[in-house]
DNA sequence: CGCGAGTTTGAAGTACTTCAACTGGAGTGG
DNA sequence: CCACTCCAGTTGAAGTACTTCAAACTCGCG
């Protein structure tokens, strides 16, 4: 019997995102907007390394991902980076209520998304409370994750971090691919180490350790397959044997 | 000149929910449910280390403080304890979009709340945009004061992240007293350390740092004078010069 | 091939933790 | 009134998990 993933997982699942994204596009507009332009900004497309949006940039847009990664980070003056989210296919980017992003927001690899403008969003929101649920409901998924990672960063070991991470990436993939225990990395060690607050080093070694507990397997260094996803689980909670 | 605080400051000032605050409280009653019973649950009183729900709770209610300080955190099974966030009057506790609360809320001090009907609140939101989009940027704030925290915990040192701590708290509580250099801890050393994920022994050694340092004075181990706010600043930015 | 970006591995350093002892005030009871 | 405990906080010394610095390795690509 698989182990269930608790609230313990990094990032959840998104109920409330999927079911806006299944929302026919032109579901807006019928309902009380025709003339909306809600769905006529069409997909953006960006080069890995791209970014959708910066800090402090005006929160002209809100971007849902179609295809591909974007990470959504903050960088201190030093040049320390913090990665707050990966944010896939179906995630919201963007939302917020505040004019200006404050966080910056860069393709990982090469990604379409779907251009929303920020004002009439909010515009249909104030007179369509299905919408504004959405966005709440969107915002409230993405509370929990953050919260969810700032447990993992704040309370737990390099190892049982990692273990957390490549469980939530599994079961955020699972979904998409029925081959479950095969995740795919689309991120570079430097962004695994500053969405966990580790080192490239660290990252590298917690992996490396971890195959050779014979929990997981790596081939290409991006592609892991995990062996004994009970192990993994009791690592990412801290009662593991060593 | 007194240097200003930017989104990186781990608490971020609450717009949305003081908007809400100064709604009469009739407000959503008249305005198209006169029988909700929104309103009509009143305030409850928890005494110090008092619960006001539990991780796994039924989330049948959502409560706004009224006075007091709650602590919204999560315990691992091993004892651990990560505080997610402190909320003061004014913020809301225990929204989200989750049938079962995900973390757990406990009162630092005697405090009073004001209780509403989760589902009340929902069934109110579902016809009235207005209140969702509160609801909307109240999550939104929760939301971008996680993801500051997180910036904290990951990519900060012990002495980087008290002083944002000190000035975070000085941020939130200047609004409420005009004598804005001094600030009163209302919780526990222990409550300081989980909350930014550092042991008693460290927020403690840190205080006593920065008292060395002549940028804060302690009186009673709970009332910080800040001397040298600017300094503080520089401090949590990591650009101190010891 | 040889270059470069990304990753892995090793050795040394350090920031924080752990364990333990001490302090100081608040509340209790003799 | 002083001794007593209790609890929170401080301080010290030793330990360790992670970082830093440095070098070697892998792999895709001109």
């Amino acid at each position: 019997m698989l182990p269930t993933l608790t609230a313990d997982s990094i990032v959840t699942s998104r109920p409330a995102i999927q079911a806006l994204r299944t929302t026919p596009s032109n579901g807006f507009d019928q309902q009380r907007h025709a003339r909306s332009r809600l769905d006529r900004l069409g997909c953006r497309k960006f080069q890995t390394k791209e970014h959708v949006f910066c800090e402090g940039d005006e929160r002209t847009h809100v971007f849902q991902i179609e295809e591909g990664v974007v990470t959504i980070y903050r960088m201190l003056k030093d040049g320390r980076r913090q990665i707050i989210d990966f944010a896939f296919p179906g995630d919201f980017v963007g939302l917020g209520a505040t004019a200006e992003h404050l966080f910056s927001a860069e393709a990982t690899a090469a990604t379409t998304v779907r251009c929303y403008s920020a004002s009439d969003l909010e515009d249909t929101a104030r007179t369509d409370p299905a919408l504004a649920l959405q966005l709440y409901r969107a915002v409230s998924q993405e509370l929990c994750a953050a919260r969810a990672l700032l447990v993992a960063i704040g309370q737990r070991s390099a190892i049982e971090r990692v273990a957390t991470f490549l469980l939530m990436l599994h079961r955020r993939t699972a979904c998409d691919t029925k081959r479950s225990e095969v995740i795919h990395l689309p991120m570079r060690r430097a962004d695994i180490g500053d969405f966990l607050g580790l080192t490239i080093e660290t990252v590298s070694r917690t992996i490396t350790k971890l195959r050779s507990m014979k929990v997981i397997d790596v081939s290409h260094g991006t592609d892991v397959r995990i062996t004994n996803i009970a192990r993994l689980v009791e690592v990412s909670e801290g009662r593991a044997a060593e």
